[in-house]
DNA sequence: TGCAATGCATA
DNA sequence: GTATGCATTGCAA
């Protein structure tokens, strides 16, 4: 029924916390120092809503002195809220005043809350014959919906939920809003102070309202419970029905709904405005009058035409503002480019006399999109001409496999550049790229981009290969500088002191309202797109200059841009995945934690979140005080990390039970549960993004999923392995790795001929280290030195120290120390080398691997001990790390190189840091297992041979 | 909602 | 002791 009448009812003071919280960061203070940030965030809510519905009828609730009944009933309700801050009590009498100003009545009613004034007059007017909206963010009110009353929920980034019935079900798994109740006061609400049933959070109340429907339905039930939870709720039923009590709104207030009183009706505009000028607010003294005068549809048509007017005078004489006249067949042709162009700033704005970065606003600059037909012939005619080419894609996501094309914006001059958008038909997208195909594919124009794997991968799903030079100032900024961060905006404002527009500016945060690049203005899109590919052109030319100082310049042109092309390869082959073996493998963990956790509880005598390190820490070491001095954490926590409670485990069934819910817990949310997520739908694969720019050593990073720590170590994690397939039954999954690389490369680098030797015959090196160390024969090594012997070896990698040594092993301290140094007696050359890594980096600020890699340290020269050890740790394992990741991505760009010239369809997948995965069609295994292996064995030449281990099977953990 | 802290998976 | 990414909890904003 469309003329049902409409009544609003707002929560004040939830709707002000809110936005006053909204401008905590930057709090509006007026010139007489007042916070206004409450009184704006309120208002601009109260008069979004008033724009969007035209309620006919509205109030507003608020609280006063508290809830009396319920402070009776539970002395400690509420009491742990803060004092309401200042900013929020001084704004409460000028929201009254505006209020009363704008005709609204103001509903309180001493010894009650707003909660309770809202839910008692949205029954009475549905009574009447309402539909009631209440406005509110509090989840609470859920309880109130019924088929006439909503919620009307404020959403972060604008814009509001409606929660009617349907919704309610939906989000607190209830049949009946009723039973929100129920469940408010068997979780308890932290905020509000409502206890709950002790270890009952909101899986457990979810799971008892459906089984039981109320609280009550629980507490007559509990037979059906088991164990401690049984005992739990039994004994403390009284605090359940009290928090249920505390959790319920009354609909009892005396209070009454008089539809004349609530009646929307015209506000004394005058004193509105009086008030807000008072306060400082323009903005908003606007926003009010075009609410409440002439209507909306009025103003907004004012608005439009105005913006309409404006942006088409500055688009008909774009050259007047034209940076530079632009040299050659660009000129010429603007006439021609009929769509509209980005507006241009006047340098008159008195532009920085300060050190204010530059922006769009203060820059002068050409950016224009091109008009489909004719324009854009001429204009890819002209692109065709150039030697050196930026370009940046837009589309409609991040994620390359389903983000669709929407612009594409070039630029081959500084402060100048082109936008051709995109049609969202599919075929005719497909035709318009086909008119660009001439430029990506031809072999000698340079392409230039930030981050270029991302539009490469666009691209290749439009059947466009980008061929050429590529220049990637994402790649050649992490080799300049690996310990910064790379993307763009930081560059531009680094090196060019300028800020670019920012893409929340155009598509808002991320989340709800998100918009998709497709829904910005055209003009925004093409300001924004031109702009980035200006601004990396600029940066391109900056690094440029500094790549070639040393041998970044080589480590740029053969090592990283190629490798972003294997890379592009790799992720958008994706691999498959047995989805059915995770979700069985998710059943027996599920039954195996359930188990786990009915034994913790039952030996700590009560439930809690095992999951939380707090509240485990205080139930072992406190309840159960199962250590004198327990340890601690930085931030005063008990410490349950894994070491420190393996080490009690042998003494407590409860610790070990602790560690393995913890390993199961993990396994089964990280990886079982999580992988069959991951799955891209319009592939049917797993497509994980690996990130070339983002470990400072040059190692690659992989996320989304991270396919780089699939379990191995325990029997059950490696099950996950499994999962991992060949794409059919005419593949198999190959995985290759290098044995020991690391310790080769020390050896090599450092001279060490004892362990060159020890490689070069082949031996078990960590045997070979026993026997050397503990002067023992190589046959009589136990397997206590064999370990002790490898935890050094891999303790050198890392730069040891005695105590990290006795915490790994079951050395003393003193033990530890001697081990040691034995070992560098042992190894005089690989203690000489540590040694001149360190000197090295404190006399050039920077160590480097073989390919000369660099990584700077700037804390080498620091006084501060810890400061100063953390960074010589660095460069002594920079470069033996760096190294590894240099040798195999050369080895991947070699393999991959073979794979293309060969015509097979067998798919490198994976790198795993020392590992290749490949997809091999089972045709093509005997010759590409020695391929691989040859390429990888020689990728790069030590005085070490480097051995390369493969295997076969029909899943990952097979083939490994 | 977003972030810090904690813990844990890999090489 | 090196290098990462991510799930969860609990609190702040």
């Amino acid at each position: 029924m469309s003329d049902q009448k409409r009544l609003f009812l707002v929560d004040a003071y939830a709707l002000i916390f809110r936005g006053y919280y909204a401008f905590i960061k930057n709090p509006r203070i007026n010139s007489k120092g007042e916070d206004t940030s409450a009184i704006m965030g309120f208002m601009n809510s109260l008069l979004d809503v008033i724009k969007r519905e035209r309620p006919d009828h509205l109030a507003v609730c608020f609280d006063k002195g508290g809830s009396a009944d319920r402070v009776e009933m539970y002395e400690e309700y509420k009491a742990n809220r803060d004092e309401t801050p200042e900013g929020i009590r001084t704004a409460i009498p000028h929201i009254c005043n505006i209020l009363e100003a704008m005709h609204i009545p103001i509903m309180v009613k001493e010894g009650y809350e707003a909660d309770d004034v809202i839910g008692t007059l949205s029954r009475q007017a549905e009574k009447e014959g309402y539909k009631v909206f209440m406005v509110t963010p509090d989840k609470d009110f859920a309880q109130l919906v019924t088929e006439n009353i909503f919620m009307y929920k404020p959403v972060f980034g604008g814009g509001y939920d409606i929660w009617g019935i349907p919704e309610v079900q939906k989000k607190f798994e209830v049949e009946s809003p009723l039973q929100v109740i129920d469940f408010l006061g068997m979780m308890g609400d932290s905020s509000d102070n409502i206890p709950g049933l002790p270890g009952v959070g909101e899986k457990t109340a979810k799971k008892f309202i459906t089984q039981f429907g109320s609280m009550e339905g629980l507490l007559a039930n509990t037979d059906q419970l088991k164990g401690k939870m049984k005992e739990k709720v039994e004994a403390n039923g009284e605090l359940g029905l009290l928090s249920k009590k505390l959790a319920t709104i009354m609909l009892d207030v005396p209070v009454t709904f008089n539809a004349k009183d609530f009646e929307l009706d015209h506000p004394d505009v005058e004193k509105v405005k009086e008030i807000f000028q008072e306060l400082e607010f323009r903005r908003l003294t606007d926003n009010f009058v075009k609410t409440f005068t002439s209507g909306a549809e009025a103003t907004s048509g004012l608005s439009n035409g105005t913006s309409t007017s404006l942006s088409d005078q500055k688009s008909s004489s774009p050259n007047s503002n034209s940076s530079s006249n632009s040299s050659s067949a660009g000129a010429g042709q603007f006439s021609l480019f009929g769509g509209t162009s980005a507006p241009l700033s006047d340098q008159d704005s008195e532009t920085s006399s300060t050190n204010a970065r530059q922006t769009i606003e203060t820059t002068s600059h050409f950016y224009q999109s091109v008009a489909p037909g004719m324009a854009t012939t001429l204009f890819v005619k002209n692109l065709l001409n150039q030697s050196s080419v930026c370009f940046d894609t837009e589309t409609t996501g991040l994620n390359p496999l389903t983000a669709e094309l929407v612009g594409i914006a070039f630029s081959w001059e500084a402060g100048k550049g082109f936008y051709i958008p995109f049609p969202e038909d599919k075929n005719e997208a497909q035709a318009l790229i086909e008119t660009l195909r001439p430029f990506f594919e031809n072999e000698s124009i340079e392409k230039v981009g930030q981050n270029l794997k991302y539009d490469i991968k666009v691209l290749a799903k439009y059947n466009i290969k980008v061929k050429g030079k590529l220049f990637d100032t994402m790649l050649a900024h992490y080799l300049i500088n690996p310990d910064m961060r790379h993307n763009m905006d930081v560059l531009a404002e680094t090196y060019l002191n300028y800020t670019p527009v920012s893409i929340t500016e155009l598509i808002g945060k991320k989340g709800k309202n998100q918009l998709s690049m497709r829904d910005v203005p055209l003009e925004k899109q093409t300001e924004y797109a031109v702009e980035d590919a200006d601004i990396t052109l600029q940066l391109k030319e900056h690094f440029q200059k500094e790549l070639g100082e040393a041998d970044t310049q080589k480590l740029f042109d053969d090592i990283e841009v190629p490798l972003l092309r294997v890379l592009a390869d790799m992720e958008l082959e994706g691999i498959n995945l047995d989805e059915e073996f995770l979700n069985s493998l998710s059943e027996d963990l599920n039954n195996d934690i359930a188990d786990l956790e009915k034994s913790i509880y039952e030996a700590a005598g009560e439930e809690f979140n095992i999951g939380s390190p707090k509240q485990l820490g205080v139930i072992l070491f406190e309840k159960l005080k199962l250590v004198d001095k327990p340890k601690k954490t930085k931030t005063g926590q008990y410490s349950t990390a894994e070491d420190v409670l393996s080490y009690l485990a042998k003494d407590h069934k409860i610790i070990q039970d602790v560690l393995d819910y913890r390993g199961l817990a993990k396994l089964k949310s990280t990886y079982v549960d999580a992988l069959p997520t991951q799955v891209e739908e319009s592939t049917g694969r797993v497509h994980t993004d690996y990130m070339q720019t983002v470990a400072a050593t040059g190692r690659l990073s992989s996320n989304n999923p991270n396919l780089q720590n699939i379990p191995i170590r325990t029997e059950r994690g490696r099950q996950v392995r499994k999962a991992f397939i060949p794409r059919d039954e005419n593949y198999t999954l190959l995985a290759a790795d290098y044995s020991q690389i690391e310790l080769r490369i020390i050896a090599a680098l450092s001279k060490e001929t004892t362990m060159i030797e020890a490689f070069k015959n082949g031996e078990d090196i960590h045997a070979s280290t026993a026997s050397k160390v503990f002067n023992v024969p190589i046959k009589e090594v136990t397997r206590e030195q064999r370990s002790n012997a490898k935890t050094v070896n891999f303790g050198i990698i890392y730069g040891v120290s005695a105590f990290g040594l006795s915490n790994q092993t079951n050395l003393s301290r003193g033990e530890a120390k001697e081990l040691i140094d034995t070992y560098y007696e042992t190894y005089p050359k690989l203690k000489a080398y540590m040694s001149a890594q360190v000197d090295f980096a404190r006399d050039n600020g920077y160590v480097s691997t073989v390919l000369g890699r660099r990584r700077y340290l700037k804390d080498i020269n620091s006084r501060n001990a810890v400061v100063r050890g953390a960074a010589e740790r660095n460069a002594v394992n920079a470069p033996i790390q760096g190294s590894a990741a240099d040798i195999i991505k050369i080895a991947m760009i070699n393999i991959h190189q073979k794979l293309n010239e060969g015509n097979y369809k067998s798919k490198m997948l994976l790198q795993v840091h020392d590992e290749l995965v490949f997809d091999i069609y089972k045709p093509e295994l005997e010759t590409l297992k020695t391929i691989i292996k040859t390429e990888m064995e020689s990728a790069y030449k030590l005085e070490v041979p480097l051995d390369v281990e493969m295997d076969i099977g029909l899943n990952w953990l097979e083939a490994h």
